[in-house]
DNA sequence: TCCCATAGTTCCGAAATTCCGAACTATGGG
DNA sequence: CCCATAGTTCGGAATTTCGGAACTATGGGA
């Protein structure tokens, strides 16, 4: 199995950024990666929320992720451990990724109180 | 004319700012009405760097920018002012506006000498 | 008032993208 | 060698985007 394709970080693009994190689905496996010691498989994410996301979905997502510049994919044996690249974009893009986190968890909980 | 549709400040969703954007078009589009004294009209931005919009394609970028919440839009006379709505969804979303428009920028003056 | 020019929207078919079930592949364990 | 588990690929349906052509709205004359 060779090493699946990652962009280089000068070429990582704002609009792949914008358009990986404009899905909340991925938005929110990001924040998983991110924030829970940043490795996590696929199958431990198939539900989110409420909702049940099939695998071939989670794969496509993934990918999608990975082909942003968001995260680095490895297997490791059978599965798939997945790293934030938060560090390595917050060099390129200061600010940007904790802007979009931030707005997505503001959003949330103001949607808790008023709707 | 009954006037156009905007969400409210709170009702602005972070997925459809991000989606909004994601488009590089609709990006330079919002760049020019934030930067340009807020104000645009949409025959102005017909043609963005080289390739030339078509005006159906326009009207939906602008209504696009508008449903998500970034710019308002109203009508004067014949023609149609567009003004950023930055200062609010800075209020509600800080610091993001100006990291997605700062990756852009980054993007672009890197490219030039890269690509 | 009527007609025209300009600015923008709507409509609709083609092209591209997304979704997800089913079949397939890869890896490790027994 | 076979099985179980993790993930990818394929393919068709649903959705979204693109853009040309027709349409609507507004204001400026004659």
């Amino acid at each position: 199995m060779r090493p699946l394709f990652h962009p280089a970080l000068e070429d990582i693009r704002p609009e792949a950024i914008l358009h990986a994190l404009s899905d909340p689905v991925r938005a929110a496996i990001f924040a998983r990666i991110s924030g829970a010691g940043c490795v996590e498989a696929c199958t431990n994410v198939a539900a989110l929320g409420d909702r049940v996301i099939p695998k071939s979905s989670l794969s496509s997502h993934f990918k999608v992720l990975r082909e942003a510049g968001l995260i680095r994919c490895e297997r490791h044996g059978v599965e798939m451990r997945n790293h934030s690249r938060c560090a390595e974009v917050e060099a390129r893009f200061p600010g940007l990724l904790s802007a979009i986190m931030g707005a997505y968890a503001r959003a949330k909980s103001s949607e808790a109180v008023s709707e």
